[in-house]
DNA sequence: AGAATCATGTAAGGGGTTACATGATTCG
DNA sequence: CGAATCATGTAACCCCTTACATGATTCT
């Protein structure tokens, strides 16, 4: 399965509580995601038109009285297990923790689903891995640059782990702050 | 002064040591910027072509007897100007140290360049300034996921600011580590 | 003789941003 | 009555990536 450009994971999850038109996608998404992964108006009706090429979403009209006609969205099928895939899988790139993660996590929440501690501890691996790749490296870099920015992505890596230990886990399973000591 | 698209200034930065035809450029680059700032064979050209357009760099053709001719670049005042501003000015959002700082402390380490304490100095003033004001909105955010990502962003620049005075610093002065203890 | 290196590009397409265009309804 | 909200797009442009195209020289 290829993964698409990202954004268009924000749209498709805007559609998963519903069918919805493009002012009410635009809403949901500037609501609450903006902040992390921000779609602009003009963007938003073109990655409406290529979903909906690429068979993720249909669209019928709705004509109204009184209105324009609105152009309803929903997902199909194929549309689903392309949000749901990407939904429950870790990125494979460190980068991408900053926007995709994230906005994993906020559908996690906004959508009351299961899955997300799954989803949290793969990730965890994908990062230790990556962490285990780098230090290996690290060892054999004689040239003082390379090493330098071995040391920027180790130092992301272990701040980003904690991060998702502490801070993400607690997001996803609130009140167990404070709980299982023994 | 405008900022322009970033990857230009790794193509400036390698005419600072003098000019060079197309396939030098991507030798210097790939020798040891490549880990932090790939530019591809076909982008370069494109590059070249546009920064010559905005009177960055000039080229002059070099006809060669046996081989086809080279075109070669050099940098203008106005290049030189727009590299050096790029240089020494710290980066305003947090996102940009990955690829923009690092290539910074790049080219005062690989053109042997005054300045760099200063930059550092400088972008440091900016993360904790960016940090402040996080703390600040961290306190009146009522929303979860608002304050996950407030969260994940303070982990980052604590991390970030953390590399910046340690392995960042020593960096750019080697020797000066165990130094200057009184 | 074939592979790697030297050397320079074009073309097509993907994805994003900014600006522009339009028009009805509802709220203050 | 004017501003905000509802509602949908197009056009132009910018930057980047991938694929394609070409051809000489030097190394193995």
């Amino acid at each position: 399965m290829k993964t698409r450009p990202a954004s268009e994971y924000a749209v498709l999850g805007a559609l998963m509580s519903g069918p919805k038109h493009g002012y009410e996608i635009l809403q949901f998404l500037d609501s609450s995601l903006a902040v992390t992964w921000y779609v602009g108006t003009s963007q938003l009706y073109s990655l409406l038109k290529r979903l909906e090429r690429d068979g993720l979403v249909i669209s019928s009209l709705e004509t109204q009285a009184t209105r324009p006609s609105k152009r309803v969205f929903s997902l199909t099928r194929q549309g689903e297990e392309a949000f749901d895939h990407w939904l429950h899988h870790p990125t494979e790139h460190v980068r991408d923790l900053r926007i995709e993660f994230l906005a994993k996590l906020f559908f996690f929440h906004r959508l009351s689903l299961k899955g997300g501690r799954e989803l949290l501890a793969a990730q965890v691996e994908v990062l230790e891995r990556i962490r285990e790749r780098i230090k290996e490296r690290r060892q054999e870099e004689k040239d003082p640059y390379n090493n330098l920015v071995l040391g920027f992505k180790m130092t992301t890596l272990e701040a980003w782990l904690q991060w998702l230990v502490n801070e993400a886990s607690s997001f996803l399973e609130p009140g167990n702050t404070h709980e299982g000591l023994s």
